[in-house]
DNA sequence: TCCTGGCTTGCATTCGGATGCAAGATGGCG
DNA sequence: CGCCATCTTGCATCCGAATGCAAGCCAGGA
């Protein structure tokens, strides 16, 4: 009656194997464990214990005494969630190859991530991976414990030491419109995410970064929601100015979509020949023919292999400093704008 | 020199609390543990030097003399992770706000599970929740161990005990394929999953029944991979039959958007007019007013909510048996099909 | 004043596995 | 045949927190 209320539990311990097999427990623990002095006989007499009771090593007892939990911490706003299950999956694919197990936590919106780090932080993981913003203070707080922090698209916060890797928003929005005035468009709109969070902001400074750099005023610079409706809504306000603005850069693909329909349906624009429209994310639905969105993706696995590797060093204390790594946008030229030749590898 | 090779590793246990607070071990243990007896006199001390020295009880330590990890294994596919962000989201939230830690799986395509129920099992979980499929003998594992297995959406294997709970796939098909027949539908054709994927035999399943209680015979049923170019390319062939189908149910919403594309841009048909088309799922896209798209969701929170309270029972001891419970799908009429109206509740 | 009962507290032990150390076993070589 | 090096093995201890038990404390009642 040493077990709990599981009527079931008939979990065995090393102590049951080594028992059964005849040795001792030690010999169970060496027999699990990579690298060990074992000889094959033992060896032998062990596995056929531990299969005959359905053995496997505890992995809390184990991350007690050797410091390695295997685990590591995750969080994820639905958002993200939503937008690119693809580096979501990539990640945790990565993350299982190199034998790590995700502590996984979704955040509403960019909302404050309150008191998950130390929830995750009780669990002792090696690291803790996020695709969040994560305040100063909780970065602080892992790094008391000597946990490193990745975060993924996301700016290390001012004061606080952690990892950054991700795709360079501001870079992916800026080569498209450069090229798209290279292709000789002068009245060029940009529909943005959120004000205040981060990755819409950094996709807005590419806009203007390249705006400024061919001296070019933006027709306007409106701020929406990320959603399908709130694209379209601004699509339908920026296309009535006059004169009309020959070309929509949108923050992301939802609100790309959103423009797309509000000009062709709306207002039976033809798109690109009328007006040029183009997005960020390359989800499913833009590569549709019917949209054929011109559009950034995000490198997700090489992000992802990035991340991983990066945690190996941090874990390891291979790495010297946290470093932040900016990985380049792919863009994806389909049939939604007129665009230069990409003669320059900007 | 006891700590590994971390150089910031400053983890405080419950004795450098006791010593700073002058209390004992035990002392300190109580303090952080719901229920036990503790002065508030020393509470206050301990509180103190626990927040001096940035102490938080070790969740694994805590686990291995409790058994009670506070861990839940997740599995999901990552088709659902595209298709369904919303019940990977609901339950994340569930599961933290019941204090549960979801270990994180990704799995791709419904492959095998391979590996992955062992690996889950060495952290000792309170359970195992899965949105994708589990083969039995990976759940008469977990049920050896004493580790119930929820499954989200999947069938029980024959032979097996685990807890089913879901959105009745076949429901949602039947009563919307009923009410297009009861709108006058007659030649109605059906673009189906994957053969052998559990979720897409299902759906099946629910335009049969309706189909033969009404004694109509489907133009057609063609599989196809749940993706939009092959609901396009489906539907281009169903509708250049003749008669023509008058109607179009789909097993997912993507390739109803595929399918409502081919119908409107490819052939110039008008939808519903001249053809119903309709899917399931509700994803994203299906309510932008260009698609209207009609279609079934599932109750996302009532499952979570469902699933975590089972999972509370199922620790507990408090279940008597693996129970099945199946919501109904929520009917979304759009404009995508001329429906009959909803006079009975079927 | 003394005794009884209820709180608190600390001691010692426990969970399950990893590992340093020393003893024992084995093998190779002179 | 003997000796030393190498490989195996078991013992004992440790990781960090929870908890049964008994001792200590205090208050109230007789």
């Amino acid at each position: 009656m040493k077990r709990n209320a599981r009527p079931l539990d008939q979990r065995a311990t090393s102590y049951d194997v080594a028992r059964l097999a005849g040795v001792s427990q030690s010999a169970v623990s060496r027999c699990f464990s990579a690298g060990a002095s074992i000889s094959a006989h033992t060896r032998t007499k062990v596995e056929a214990a531990a299969h005959r009771l359905g053995y496997q090593p505890n992995a809390l007892a184990r991350s007690l005494i050797t410091e390695r939990s295997g685990l590591v911490g995750f969080i994820v706003t639905d958002r993200t969630l939503r937008a690119s299950p693809q580096i979501v999956h990539d990640l945790c694919d990565r993350l299982r190859a190199a034998n790590l197990m995700p502590l996984f936590n979704t955040l509403r919106d960019e909302g404050a991530v309150g008191d998950l780090v130390p929830r995750i932080l009780a669990y002792r993981p090696e690291a803790i991976v996020s695709l969040a913003t994560v305040e100063r203070e909780s970065i602080l707080q892992a790094a008391r414990q000597g946990v490193p922090v990745v975060l993924v698209n996301r700016r290390v916060p001012a004061g606080a030491a952690a990892t950054s890797i991700g795709c360079s928003q501001a870079q992916g929005i800026q080569r498209l419109t450069r090229r798209l005035i290279a292709a000789g468009h002068k009245r060029i709109a940009f529909i943005a995410g959120p004000k205040r969070a981060p990755v819409s902001e950094e996709r807005l400074e590419g806009f203007r970064a390249a705006m400024r750099d061919a001296k070019l005023t933006p027709v306007d610079i409106v701020h929406a929601d990320y959603a399908y409706a709130s694209g379209r809504a601004a699509a339908l306000d920026l296309v009535r100015r006059r004169p009309r603005p020959d070309a929509l850069v949108c923050a992301n693909d939802a609100m790309a979509i959103g423009a797309l329909d509000a000009c062709r349906f709306d207002l039976g624009l033809s798109v690109p020949d009328a007006i040029s429209i183009t997005g960020f994310d390359d989800i499913a639905e833009s590569s549709h023919p019917t949209n054929g969105l011109t559009t950034v993706r995000q490198p997700t696995a090489a992000i992802a292999d990035d991340v991983v590797t990066m945690l190996a060093r941090l874990t390891d204390g291979t790495a010297g400093e946290h470093h932040s790594r900016r990985f380049d946008g792919l863009l994806i030229e389909r049939t939604s704008a007129r665009l230069a030749a990409a003669h320059d590898p900007v």
